[in-house]
DNA sequence: AATTCGGGGTC
DNA sequence: GACCCAGAATT
C-alpha cells in the first residue's frame, strides 16, 4: 500500500489544476452546500447548475427558504426529478429554524436525524463546509477506489472497509477538496466505462490499472429492464383539464393527470373510471401519439387518450378542474408537462 | 436487503 | 436505446 500522504497530496494537486468553476464552489457556506448536495443525488451535475442558480436568487438563506411554500418549493424544483427531495429540503429548512434557532447543524448526528440527509449527504457539509475529515462515500468514490484497490468483488462490508481507509488517507487540513477531487476524478477521468486511465494522476499507484483490469470493475451489469404502459386521460370540459394531485409519498404535491396501468395489455376500463370519479357523459375523442418514458430500470410507454367531458360530477377531492393556460401553476412531474406540450392547439379545440 | 423515487446526460 | 448518476427513505 503507497503512503498516505502520496495518495492525498497527488489528488490534491491535480484537483487543484484541474478543478471547474461551478457555482456552488464561490463561497462554501453550509446553506450552499446543503442545497448542491442535495441536488447533486442521483443527478448529473450539468443539468444542476441551472436549477441551483435560479434556487439561490428565489432563496438565498435558510429563512427565506423555511417561509416559502411547499408549492412554491416544488416548481422550482420541477424538473430535476425525486421530488421527495424537495419536500424533505423544506421541512429541514422549517427545522433549522425552529428546532436549532437557525444554527446549521455541525455534527453528524444531528445532520443525519434531518429529512433528506443521510450519511453521504452529512460527510460532504461536514467535509466541504466545516472542514471535518469525514469521507464521502458516493458512487465515484466507490468505482475509483474499486479499481484503485482492485477490489473485484464488492458487498456491504466491502463498503465499510472502504470507509475505513478513506479516513486513513483524508487530508485532514483540506478534507473538502479530497472528496471534490475523489468524486471530479471520477467523473472525469475515471468514468464507468472507458476510463481515462492516461490522464489519472494516481497513475500506477492504482492497481487495476497495473493489472489492465479497469475495465471490468464494477462488473459489467445485465439488463434488467422493465417495460410498463401506461393509459393518460385527458379529461377536457370547457377550456379546462382535469389535473390530480398524487397522494403515495410522503408529502408528495405533485400534480398529474388521471392516469391508468396498463396490465399485460389488456383493455384499460378507462370509461369506469370516468363514470366513477369525474362524469356520466363524455366522449372519446382521439387516441395521441406515444410518448416513452425511460425511468431508472423502467420504460413506460405513455398513450394519452383525449376525451370531451359534459355534466362533470362534484369533483373528487384531489381532483381539480384547470384552464389550460394555468396549468403552469402548479408543478407536474417534467413528462406530462413535455407531452402537453407536444400537442398542438386545434387538439384541443376540434 | 430490496425497492422506490425521475430526469437527463452520455456514448 | 440503454446505462448511469455528488442517495435517502421506505418496506
Amino acid at each position: 500500500m503507497m503512503k498516505q500522504t502520496s495518495f492525498s497530496s497527488k489528488l490534491l494537486k491535480w484537483y487543484a489544476r484541474i478543478q471547474r468553476d461551478l457555482p456552488w464552489r464561490k463561497n462554501f457556506t453550509p446553506y450552499s452546500v446543503w442545497i448542491s448536495e442535495i441536488m447533486l443525488q442521483q443527478t448529473v451535475l450539468s443539468g444542476v447548475i441551472h436549477y441551483y442558480v435560479k434556487w439561490m436568487e428565489r432563496f438565498p438563506d435558510v429563512s427565506n427558504l423555511a417561509k416559502a411554500s411547499s408549492r412554491q418549493v416544488l416548481r422550482m424544483w420541477e424538473g430535476l426529478g425525486y421530488y421527495s427531495r424537495a419536500s424533505n429540503i423544506l421541512k429541514t429548512a422549517r427545522i433549522i429554524i425552529k428546532e436549532h434557532k437557525n444554527k446549521f447543524p455541525d455534527n453528524y448526528t444531528d445532520l443525519i436525524s434531518l429529512p433528506g440527509i443521510g450519511d453521504y449527504t452529512a460527510c460532504a457539509i461536514l467535509s466541504i463546509a466545516f472542514k471535518k475529515p469525514c469521507p464521502v462515500c458516493d458512487a465515484n468514490v466507490k468505482r475509483v477506489m474499486r479499481r484503485f484497490l482492485a477490489w473485484k468483488i464488492w458487498n456491504r462490508k466491502k463498503e465499510n472497509d472502504l470507509k475505513s481507509f478513506l479516513y486513513s488517507v483524508i487530508d485532514k487540513r483540506a478534507p473538502g477538496d479530497f472528496n471534490q477531487a475523489l468524486m471530479e476524478l471520477g467523473q472525469t477521468v475515471c468514468v464507468n466505462k472507458n476510463p481515462k486511465c492516461s490522464l489519472c494522476p494516481l497513475g500506477s499507484d492504482c492497481q487495476a490499472f497495473k493489472k489492465h483490469i479497469q475495465n471490468s470493475i464494477p462488473e459489467n451489469k445485465s439488463s434488467g429492464i422493465i417495460r410498463k404502459k401506461t393509459l393518460l386521460l385527458l379529461l377536457l370540459y370547457k377550456n379546462k383539464i382535469l389535473i390530480v394531485k398524487r397522494k403515495k409519498g410522503v408529502l408528495s404535491h405533485l400534480w398529474n393527470f388521471p392516469l391508468m396501468e396498463k396490465k399485460n395489455n389488456d383493455r384499460v376500463p378507462a370509461g369506469l373510471y370516468i363514470k366513477k370519479h369525474v362524469a356520466l357523459k363524455f366522449n372519446f375523442k382521439k387516441k395521441l401519439p406515444k410518448h416513452i418514458h425511460y425511468y431508472t430500470k423502467y420504460q413506460d410507454e405513455i398513450e394519452p387518450v383525449l376525451y370531451h367531458i359534459s355534466d362533470p360530477l362534484p369533483v373528487m377531492r384531489d381532483h381539480k378542474w384547470v384552464s389550460l393556460k394555468h396549468l403552469d401553476r402548479y408543478p407536474f412531474p417534467s413528462v406530462y408537462r413535455k407531452i402537453l406540450t407536444l400537442l398542438d392547439t386545434d387538439t384541443f379545440n376540434s
